[in-house]
DNA sequence: AGCGCTTTCGTAAGCGCTTTCGGCTACTGT
DNA sequence: ACAGTAGCCGAAAGCGCTTACGAAAGCGCT
């Protein structure tokens, strides 16, 4: 007889079916070696019982884990919350909890997040949002990831490419040259940058695409006003005073995410500066409010819960010898932040 | 010697240090009776080994469960995303990992997800957001719950108080009146209110300050311009169009959160309505970008990942006998999107 | 009938940890 | 000097499950 506990175990069940709990077991995974007749008797019992099989037990002894990690720098900001959204998308329609980790952009706390997912056994590991541009930051990590690999782990990451693993890439430098030569092609030629920390591989990959662009219109590179904060709001009116103060000349700014500009629009239109009248901004990511912000921001699209998805399911899905790269697609989005120069 | 694992086992700590597994254990989880001599070797070993303990052998092994499961409506909502960054950081500090759930405002899901995490034997569980006013639609969760408490489960919920548990619960009541008589004490007399599903009970709890502050400015409740729309920003387009079409005269619209308010500031934007010229707008919640907007939006300030920490916190503390309520305040924030009627 | 095969099922060995229990050592008090 | 006691520590018993492995039973064949 089960006793008085919160959950009946396989064994409750078994008994209650007259089979051994290895049946029972076999039954419930529907592993072969088992009688249809005296399966679905099984499986009937289960389901009457309200059994569910304890995953801790299941995975301690061996079974396939049921469960993913996803670890990004910050849940609370939408870029992240939406790639946690297509993350938990896919989660639920393969029966995978999802256990998300924040590192608060903190190498440190990565890999302590990155090792503790490790040990809980999760059957995969999605790691989001950019990485450093100095390898000595990603060496550890790497080898942990290495390791977890050659145990049956599966690892992707979305937005960076130094860990040696399959990679769903956002199209930066793309995105970057092409909002940057959307500002050129629209007249501008004093135009500033704004950006976060350099050591983030995001932040170079874009403005390898901003220098692109802006080499290729014939503009002399190291005199571009550029500006470096943090990669949020609070940076990005940071760096939009710094601009206004300095660079009083300038026509354009481009801001290297969303988040940034939105800074920058709310400054400048506390300094009563018009935009575009007078200066055009531009993002990056069209985080779900860049289109409803007054004025509505120019930026480049991409495609934050798809990655979410594909990385899971790239993940998932039988992994190749090598790792794959699969780049997501970017979209310029032209609204109304930007016009021609006055 | 320890093996190619991915991660050190307790007892490969315990060989390098000389000593049991039973004292590593001991050692590691602070109980007595060890001397702190070899304590303090062991946890050095540990820590240089990068030892991480395996959480499904301790939870099976019946220590206490490391881990809390928070249960969202969309995490990619801004509103829960926060609340999700709340929890995630306490849970950093508590030393547990959370294991997010989203349910797309289906009472159908959110109870298959409580399963889930029940049968997962998390520690605690979070769930956040409105219930439904129907208490059809929660009944079955209740007993769900009440079964894993007896169990030893803590639970805490956000936002509703339909659920016998141990709540925080944001100030909608309250905040909703003080958002109101800020618009009548303004002058506003022709009000729409832009309203989410009636089902939720976030949506009635503000309803009805709102209807409390206009009964006592004296106004026909009954003759205000009500319009039931998702609570999204889609939603409060939806709900602006038609107010504009069918209510012309209304001077003010208050939004039930500011999802709704940023899509109605939009389609005004668009329809070339000033805002606060022509109409006055409000929004609810406070989610971080309402400050950044232009005009920025007034609205009420919820402590979102406040509420998220505190949810834990008192899941996670010594729970009394009978649930608890914790009101979480709220703080009217005027801005720029709304002033005196013309 | 006897042989080898396949199919079905039970026995038992763990997975990595916590915790009870008992043994050992080093004290204390008389 | 010796029992009594307290402080440390190790051996071992599980927690609930999966999965070799082996036994038993049924089959067709010679």
């Amino acid at each position: 007889m089960a006793q008085d506990r919160p959950t009946p175990r396989l064994q409750d069940v078994a008994e209650a079916a007259g089979v051994s709990i290895a049946t029972a077991s076999r039954s419930l995974s529907r592993t072969s070696g088992v009688s249809e007749e005296v399966a679905e008797r099984v499986r009937d019992l289960a389901r009457q019982m309200g059994y569910v099989a304890n995953v801790h037990a299941r995975s301690l002894a061996g079974g396939p884990s049921r469960s993913v990690g996803l670890v990004v720098h910050e849940i609370g900001d939408p870029y992240f919350a939406e790639i946690a959204s297509g993350v938990l998308g896919v989660g639920d329609l393969e029966g995978l909890t999802v256990q998300i980790c924040h590192t608060g952009r903190d190498p440190e706390r990565e890999l302590t997040q990155l090792r503790t997912l490790i040990a809980n056994r999760v059957g995969a590991i999605i790691i989001a949002g950019s990485g450093f541009v100095d390898p000595a930051m990603q060496t550890t990590a790497r080898e942990e990831l290495h390791a977890y690999q050659r145990a049956g782990g599966r690892v992707a990451v979305i937005g960076r490419h130094h860990l040696g693993v399959d990679a769903v890439l956002p199209s930066n430098t793309e995105g970057a040259t092409a909002v940057a030569t959307h500002l050129l092609d629209l007249g501008h030629r004093r135009i500033a940058v704004a950006t976060g920390s350099r050591q983030l591989t995001t932040v170079a990959d874009r403005l390898e695409g901003v220098w692109a662009a802006f080499r290729a219109a014939g503009l002399d590179v190291d005199g571009v006003p550029l500006v470096e904060a943090e990669f949020t709001r609070a940076g990005g009116k940071a760096a939009a005073e710094e601009i206004l103060d300095t660079h009083p000349e300038v026509t354009a700014v481009l801001a290297l995410n969303d988040d940034m500009a939105i800074g920058i629009l709310s400054v400048l239109r506390a300094r009563g500066v018009a935009v575009p009248g007078q200066v055009s901004v531009t993002g990056f990511d069209d985080v779900a409010v860049a289109g409803d912000l007054s004025p509505s921001l120019t930026t480049v699209r991409l495609p934050m819960a798809h990655m979410g998805e594909q990385a899971l399911l790239m993940a998932l899905k039988e992994p190749s010898a090598r790792p794959r790269r699969r780049h997501a697609p970017y979209e310029l989005v032209v609204r109304d932040s930007t016009a021609a120069p006055a």
